[in-house]
DNA sequence: CGGGTTACCTGACGGC
DNA sequence: TGCCGTCAGGTAACCC
């Protein structure tokens, strides 16, 4: 569900709300059957410490505290929200309740989520973390000739290769098909045969599409939502995703789509080549 | 190693 | 109304 611009939005929604760095108080296990088990001992690493800072690297949100950092990916349907008395829902895995009074729920219906620990300076050998590709954002590491050169002999389709985060972090299922739309390439093309052009591209197209999808909040097509509980508006904005068989917005013919590396793919075979 | 498929889960939706 | 099949912002574990 949540791709990079879900995420930094929801990051940035939670650095905002726990600005004043209220204490935890204590952590209240509800259930801890996600995909990983969520490591038992959180009460105890959280318990009396206050999150210093919040990041985000790739799609993981990392609360930092003095002795280590409580680690979150939001699967598919994962969220983070302040649960006042009465909105408890039975997907909520856990709460943080702070010394303030308030209750911070980790809710994830389809448990496809990842809660973890991570040791002081051992981020880098995390194994959730280790294997991650560049920031694409960070224009010194994410440009044409790194994306040319890491596709160079890869024949898997530029979408799917687009969405391996062990090359680029961030971008999933509809960011992908909206940066190749930008881009005005097909995503059934091979990576290793784009050209640098393309892959210039690729690259502006996708930078471009982030910052304005975390501009709008990010997209709500279904369970998304940010850390206010709000909607994102960037659905709004879409130009192929879930629009199969509606006008494309630049040419006016139909949108195709088909699923390529397991995920359903869109895309305008006017617009793109 | 690269690339492809399957599994993990719940809930919403459309067709009958 | 209800039942059933399909599908969903992700990723890890398999297989070849």
């Amino acid at each position: 569900m949540p791709e990079l611009p879900e995420v930094e939005t929801v990051r940035a929604g939670l650095e905002k709300l726990l600005r004043d760095r209220p204490v935890i108080q204590n952590v209240k296990l509800m259930r801890g059957d996600i995909r990983f088990p969520i490591p038992p001992e959180l009460p105890k690493r959280l318990e009396g410490r206050r999150f210093e800072a919040i990041r985000r690297r790739a799609k993981y949100i990392l609360f930092d505290t003095a002795q280590g950092a409580l680690l979150s990916h939001l699967g598919m349907t994962g969220s983070w929200r302040f649960v006042e008395a009465g909105e408890e829902d039975k997907h909520d895995h856990f709460y943080i309740e702070f010394h303030d009074g308030r209750r911070l729920a980790f809710r994830d219906p389809r448990r496809f989520g990842i809660i973890d620990w991570v040791d002081p300076g051992k981020e880098r050998e995390h194994p959730r973390l280790r294997s991650l590709g560049v920031e694409p954002l960070d224009a010194s590491a994410f440009n044409d000739e790194f994306l040319f050169q890491a596709s160079r002999k890869r024949t898997a389709p530029v979408k799917t290769f687009i969405m391996d985060q062990r090359i680029v972090v961030g971008i999933g299922n509809i960011y992908a098909s909206e940066a190749l739309f930008r881009a005005g390439v097909r995503p059934s093309r091979p990576a290793g045969r784009l050209t640098k052009a393309e892959c210039a591209r690729i690259v502006k197209a996708a930078q471009e599409v982030l910052l304005e999808a975390i501009a709008a909040g990010g997209s709500s097509i279904r369970d998304y939502r940010q850390a206010d509980g709000e909607e994102g508006g960037f659905q709004k904005r879409h130009f192929v995703y879930d629009r199969k068989g509606l006008p494309c917005r630049i040419c006016g013919s139909s949108v195709k789509s088909r699923v390529i590396g397991g995920r359903s793919t869109y895309w305008c075979s006017t617009c793109q080549s």
